[in-house]
RNA sequence: GGGCGAUUAGCUCAGAUGGCCAGAGCGCCUCCCUUACAAGGAGGAGGUCACAGGUUCAAGUCCUGUAUCGCCCA
């Protein structure tokens, strides 16, 4: 503010922000209080809590200011509110950032530190990262209830995790099974699907010859197998042959043919030449694949080499007749192909690979170590393993044949090192339909199948609405699958599966194994088997490399055990606590209840559970939302959230989706810092369309001359340097591969670092923040607020709060107070409707382009001068309702400012409203000053005011585009009159001040009678012909006026010709015929308009 | 491979249940520092609505196909 308590003529946020935050935060605004009030007066949001991996981008943003505008509309309104706030531990990611830290700083892995050491490094890194996470979202303004911030790891969310898994488990909901996961030899864990990305690369093809056990006669003595991967051979069970070679090509030709004869030309082509080479392929190699195929079935033998172990030649369709020789080797273990096999065929699964990635003791399906496991054990597994088969196969001369061959590769996303299948045991959990036909039994009495099929049901009977509807599709094609869901990872950070087991062998009895639980029942503490065996049994074989008889026996615990008690487990009882540690998503699975206070019953979980919506992005709909929905059903017995809204994402400038691993991803603190929090609030939600990303053009504020350097152009630059000093790129580059960046602007043309940068290059380099000008968007409309408030504080000093005749007022104020009713119902339904964007421009085109532009310009004479009178006090308290509304309405979405404005509406004009139609509250914060009704004001909506101002403002542009196209200084001011109807004169008068001050005039006459006026220019408008004076010449005006009539005939004669076909009259709706002639009736009174000044101008009088 | 979506002005995007003379913001051009605001005001130029068919009195909107791009899931 400036010292003479009017406000700066421009908006600075940072002189704003911070106090008015700490402000809210004073008075407790945002804490909820659970009043016992029914579900449709309470409005709750839990945050889909951010990972603590690293600071948030604006992506989050994005998510946050959606969730703010909600819960602040709300919260206005008057519900009973809570936004929960937390974040989330995600497990592997963030022990993957940790571990990697310490890789690079100190040489050490997480095994030279310890699990303990090492959890307690993670829960530094997560109390940072909370940290700077929680003031990124206060700094955006962020309205959640900070006294309940939650974290996943939190004591009571472990309650509940224990709590929901004791229940799953005793359900027998929780099994262990054994799978091929995705295994990262780095990590030395299990890793998701959605963890793992392809990488094309270069490697080869080997074609081996496995010899034929006693061939028969004419019989080959090898069969010949081709790999990509060479080692894994040690643990190959069979080798498969297709059993039908001959139905193969036939059916395969078949196809073919069918498909070429309703191909397109182009596609023929293409067809015929995969016609041909399978031809070929049948003759060259039928008679082959049907003798391989007959010794299949006869149930040939091979030995396999190297390891010497007999396996059998299968007829499985696997085996692909077109490639290679037509065999391919089976290795259950180590391919997710090859398991299917595997299962199919009843085949043993060797393991050949340890955790750490080398190759493995190898047991034989017996349980004896291969005598030759020797040779390769603790080999690394893909490399020296490799060189090692291929070379001993090479020297036994059984190698065929090396090819060139590209292969795609997953890839850890986590540790960026190849991911091998490695089959292990793992914890399941079973989502799909049980077997006792009475269900699952939820806690609110109902039942359902399964987990995935109660989810289902919410979104198939709309008891949870998704929007946009959609996104229904992925949530219930994902559940259908009713897949079993892997939920342990072999990690140390996360909730500890809460499993005790124990071997036993045969010879051992079965009291021993439940010594460990009479203590439990000793302590008071609760424990469960499962109430279905688990796998094939609560007692289940281990790992096939294991003795046959030797049993694992499980059981849980529901509550945490003290240390004395786990080392008496262990020690005295000989039981194993459970490595493994949750799936992130089991616990954030629990999240919409786990952080109200769940199992308990609190007060807070009986007033929000369910939360009304959950605002999240689309790409964790399967991963999380399904989840959510399955967990609060069966724990809770209800659904988490009534709707879930899915926001779009943001790209950035190449069209990319931003993200942490990418590193195009940009601090919104960078953001607050160039445009101000609400300017970054108002462009996310503007831009929040329904069907579209975001596109987000990037630019590096330089650190040394300021301006700005497009990232795009820059990463270009750098690709291009790269690419001249030799360096090879494998993919496009990201921006987190650039930590150097030299200014594109040639008188600076300094280094600087980005974001990214090592902390060394940091050190010697400023750091660029980075922006978008799209945010100028938000800021500037922020500028426009504060003057607009500005305009009003310097003109409502002594602003009177009386009693108004509406019906008396000028019409301008009942335009004003009519389309601000129609705003305030709109943006109700918008906003409830999740239309973020066409709400904020609902409220932007009532604020700027109606009340800015024409109903504060209409005030100015009202309020000049020394003026007093009647005219100067209406137009001050309409101007003062209308901005003391303006600012409620867009408090949820820009609320700094509008706060800030509020104050000092509140200083200079504490009395406002409408007596009698409107009481306003306007004695506290604006957080909670209460929100325009969503009916809007019933007695302000007044349509043929709002026609009669939409005429008077074409008039007025009227002029304005004569005088701008007569290139009339807009200082100077003319002489306008107005021919019109006599029986419009008088109505006429009473508005024309309006025209007369928009447009510039000095004298406006109002004459039925009027003729054109020397040197006039003319327009017709609405029945209405308005001559300009002195400002044109005829020969000038003669042709403008032949102009746009030559425009407006075109005009008449489509709509005549379309009113004058019978089938359009007869088909259209009646009043979009009607419609049509009005408007065909306007445009013929313009034509006339300009008819007879076309007239006056050839002949004048 | 399956699913979802996009393609409209130089750029970023709006255009429910077909009924426009196709809109907004930014950018551009002309004029204006008019005592709220130049982060502003007034005016203007700029579009075969990706392409090809079809349905209809009427298609940016509905249907079919093609092309390009993006996302999700295998």
């Amino acid at each position: 503010m400036a010292e003479n308590g009017t406000l700066d003529t421009v908006y600075d946020p940072r002189d704003v922000e911070p106090r008015v935050y700490s402000e809210w935060e004073q008075s407790g605004a945002f804490r909820s209080a659970p009043a016992d009030t029914p579900h449709d007066r309470t409005f709750a949001i839990v945050i889909p809590p951010p990972n603590v991996t690293g600071a948030l981008h604006l992506g989050h943003a994005l998510n946050n200011t959606l969730q703010d505008i909600l819960i602040r509309y709300y919260r206005m309104r008057g519900f009973d509110t809570l936004w929960q706030p937390g974040t989330d531990h995600a497990g592997i990611a963030t022990q993957a950032v940790v571990e990697r830290r310490i890789r690079e700083l100190e040489g050490k892995s997480r095994h030279d530190l310890g699990r303990e050491e090492l959890v307690r490094r993670i829960w530094q890194w997560k109390d940072e990262y909370e940290n700077r996470i929680i003031s990124q979202l206060k700094l955006m303004g962020c309205s959640c209830d900070w006294e309940r911030t939650r974290f996943t790891l939190d004591e009571g969310l472990a309650r509940a995790v224990r709590h929901q898994f004791f229940n799953l488990f005793k359900d027998g909901l929780i099994f262990r099974g054994k799978r091929l996961v995705n295994w990262d030899t780095e990590l030395q864990t299990a890793v998701s699907n959605d963890e793992v990305y392809y990488e094309n690369v270069k490697g080869h093809f080997w074609h081996f010859k496995y010899p034929v056990i006693a061939p028969k006669p004419s019989e080959p003595e090898h069969v010949i197998i081709a790999t990509t991967r060479p080692e894994t051979m040690l643990g190959d069970t069979a080798v498969a042959v297709h059993p039908d070679p001959r139905g193969f090509f036939d059916k395969q030709e078949a196809q073919l043919r069918a498909t070429a004869s309703s191909a397109s030309s182009k596609e023929r082509v293409e067809i015929e030449a995969k016609l041909e080479s399978l031809l070929a392929r049948r003759e060259s190699h039928l008679d082959q694949l049907l003798q391989l195929s007959t010794m299949a079935h006869d149930g040939r033998m091979l030995m396999l080499p190297l390891v010497e172990r007999e396996i059998p030649l299968i007829p499985d369709e696997w085996a692909d007749p077109t490639k290679g020789s037509g065999c391919v080797k089976i290795t259950p273990a180590h391919d997710a192909n090859d398991y299917e096999v595997g299962q199919r065929n009843d085949l043993p699964m060797i393991n050949v690979l340890s955790p750490d990635g080398k190759v493995a003791r190898i047991v034989e399906p017996d349980g004896t170590i291969n005598p030759h496991s020797g040779d390769y054990e603790g080999l690394p597994f893909a490399a020296e393993g490799r060189d090692k088969v291929v070379a001993d196969l090479d020297a036994g001369g059984l190698l065929h044949e090396i090819e060139d061959h590209e292969v795609e590769l997953g890839h850890s996303d986590r540790s960026k090192t190849a991911i091998e299948p490695y089959l292990s045991d793992q914890w399941f959990l079973r989502t799909g339909d049980v077997e006792d036909p009475a269900g699952l039994k939820f806690p609110d009495g109902s039942t359902a199948p399964g987990l995935a099929q109660a989810a289902i049901e919410t979104v198939q009977d709309r008891r949870i609405k998704i929007i946009p509807e959609r996104y229904t599709k992925s949530y219930l094609d994902w559940l259908t699958e009713k897949r079993e869901w892997c939920i342990g990872r072999q990690l140390w950070w996360g909730h500890r599966i809460p499993i005790w087991r124990r071997r036993f062998f045969m010879s051992q009895t079965t009291g021993a194994a439940r010594h460990g639980c009479t203590m439990l029942d000793e302590w008071g503490i609760a424990w469960g088997r499962s109430a279905k065996p688990c796998g094939p049994g609560l007692v289940g074989p281990s790992a096939s490399s294991e003795p046959a008889d030797a049993t694992d026996y499980y059981f849980c615990v529901e509550s945490e055990l003290t240390d004395e008690q786990r080392t008496q487990l262990t020690k005295d009882a000989g039981w194993i606590e459970d490595e493994d540690v949750l799936d992130t998503w089991f616990s954030s699975a629990l999240w919409p209840f786990s952080t109200l206070g769940w199992p308990e019953q609190t007060a807070h979980l009986k007033q929000y559970y369910p939360s009304h919506v959950l605002i999240t992005s689309r790409d964790i709909i399967t991963n999380w939302v399904a989840r959510m929905v399955m967990f609060g059903l069966y724990a809770v017995g209800e659904i988490p959230f009534d709707h879930v809204y899915i926001h779009p994402k943001i790209l950035d400038g190449r069209g990319e989706t931003m993200s942490k691993s990418k590193g195009n991803g940009v601090d919104p603190v960078d953001i607050i810092h160039t445009h101000g929090a609400d300017a970054l609030r108002y462009t996310m939600a503007d831009m929040t369309t329904e069907t579209q990303d975001i596109r987000m053009p990037i630019e590096y504020v330089c650190p040394h001359c300021g301006k700005l350097i497009d990232q795009a152009l820059a990463l270009k630059a750098e690709e291009q340097a790269r690419k001249s000093r030799g360096e090879k790129l494998g993919r496009k580059l990201q921006p987190a591969d650039c930590s150097r960046v030299k200014c594109t602007h040639n008188e600076c043309a300094k280094e600087f670092a980005t974001q990214w940068a090592e902390e060394k290059v940091k050190k010697d380099l400023p750091v660029a923040r980075e922006t978008s000008d799209k945010f100028d968007i938000g800021r500037n409309f922020c500028n426009k607020l504060w003057n607009a408030v500005r305009f009003a504080l310097m003109n409502l000093e002594g602003a009177p709060c009386v009693q108004l005749d509406i019906a008396a007022l000028p019409p301008e104020d009942r335009w004003i107070l009519a389309s601000l009713s129609r705003t305030v119902r709109r943006y109700h339904t918008l906003v409830q409707q999740y239309q973020f964007s066409a709400s904020v421009n609902e409220l932007r085109e009532f604020f700027w382009d109606s009340l800015c532009d024409w109903y504060i310009e209409l005030t100015k004479p009202r309020m000049s001068g020394a003026r007093r009178d009647a005219e100067r006090a209406s137009a001050q308290q309409v101007l003062g309702f209308c901005i003391d509304q303006a600012l409620r309405l867009f408090h949820p979405t820009i609320p700094f400012i509008t706060e800030e404005l509020w104050a000092n509406l509140n200083r200079v004009a504490p009395q406002r409203g409408l007596p009698d139609i409107v009481d306003l509250k306007t004695d506290c914060q604006l957080v909670l000053a209460g929100f325009p009704p969503a009916k809007g004001y019933p007695q302000l909506d007044d349509d043929e005011i709002r026609e009669i101002f939409s005429g008077l403002q074409d008039a007025t542009r009227g002029v304005r585009d004569l005088r701008a196209g007569c290139g009339i200084s807009p200082k100077e001011r003319v002489t306008v009159t107005v021919a019109v109807p006599a029986d419009r004169a008088a109505s006429l008068e009473q508005q024309a001040h309006i025209v007369k001050h928009m447009a510039g005039i000095k004298e406006l006459f109002v004459d039925p009678k009027a003729k054109r006026p020397a040197n006039a220019g003319s327009i017709a408008v609405h029945g209405l012909r308005i001559y300009v004076h002195d400002i044109s010449d005829d020969e000038a005006e003669l042709k403008r006026t032949k102009k746009a009539l030559d425009q407006l005939t075109k005009q008449i004669a489509g709509k005549e010709s379309k009113l004058s076909n019978e089938k359009f009259v007869a088909n259209a709706k009646p009043e979009v015929v009607e419609a049509e002639r009005s408007r065909l009736n306007d445009l013929l009174a313009q034509r006339d308009g300009l008819q007879a000044h076309l007239a006056e101008l050839e002949n004048p009088a």
